[in-house]
DNA sequence: AGAGGTCGCTAGGAAAAACAGAGCGACGCC
DNA sequence: GGCGTCGCTCTGTTTTTCCTAGCGACCTCT
């Protein structure tokens, strides 16, 4: 082996597939983002995604809950309902987020021409 | 609060769903990773990231080049190889993905306590 | 009261993606 | 010639994701 390989599993590969071990799936990196916006209930978190469907949104709030990152409240109010929101550990995870996104406009192809 | 909606469908969630369109996918995020540390080749990639297959590695580079994130180029040499690199676009993700490894290393228990 | 809609969440079966393993043609090594 | 490596594809099986339907409790409309 030369010296020039950087392809060594450094620190830097470990964490990076802890992070994709949650946003490597299908829908955990959007809930996160919208949750980053604010607190939502179960269905406006399925609206704010669109298109997944109660199964999977329902199995995704729970991951994120056990790994710490998304934080699910009963409201006794009158109108009784579950609110989820993020936690510090999902919160720093907003700017992070905010970047991807600042990224995916400028490299990734534009999928709706929006005429604006 | 009348104004507090926060969910309503922004450019950012449109941005951040185009985003984990490709990170969204189980080793994507990993073979960007790996190839922000410089170019490599199909093996090198596949040792990289560590617990893919060829099938779904030949299957996420194509996808990654059509994207325009990689770049796959032919080396003529006497022993010859194929390398992989990260196009502009693909090497502006590289911080992005830096400090997500930041954020992982924080707020993610950790799954392998490496004694290294 | 009766009928219907929403809310949070779960269950079952179908489709898709990912997986492990083998193999192809070409190369260098011994 | 025998062997291993390279980049990459094919096949069959497992895991993941998806769609559809449903539950109990609440609210609204009539």
């Amino acid at each position: 082996m030369a010296d020039d390989a950087q392809h060594e599993p450094r620190a830097c590969d470990a964490a990076l597939a802890q992070a994709f071990g949650f946003l490597g799936k299908r829908w955990n990196g959007m809930v996160l983002g919208v949750l980053s916006g604010g607190p939502a209930s179960f269905s406006e978190l399925r609206r704010a995604v669109g298109g997944i469907s109660d199964s999977v949104l329902s199995d995704r709030l729970t991951e994120l809950a056990t790994a710490g990152l998304v934080l699910r409240s009963v409201d006794d109010g009158p109108p009784v309902g579950v609110s989820y929101a993020l936690t510090p550990a999902g919160r720093s995870l907003t700017p992070v987020l905010d970047q991807l996104a600042g990224w995916a406009q400028q490299n990734l192809p534009p999928r709706c021409s929006s005429a604006g």
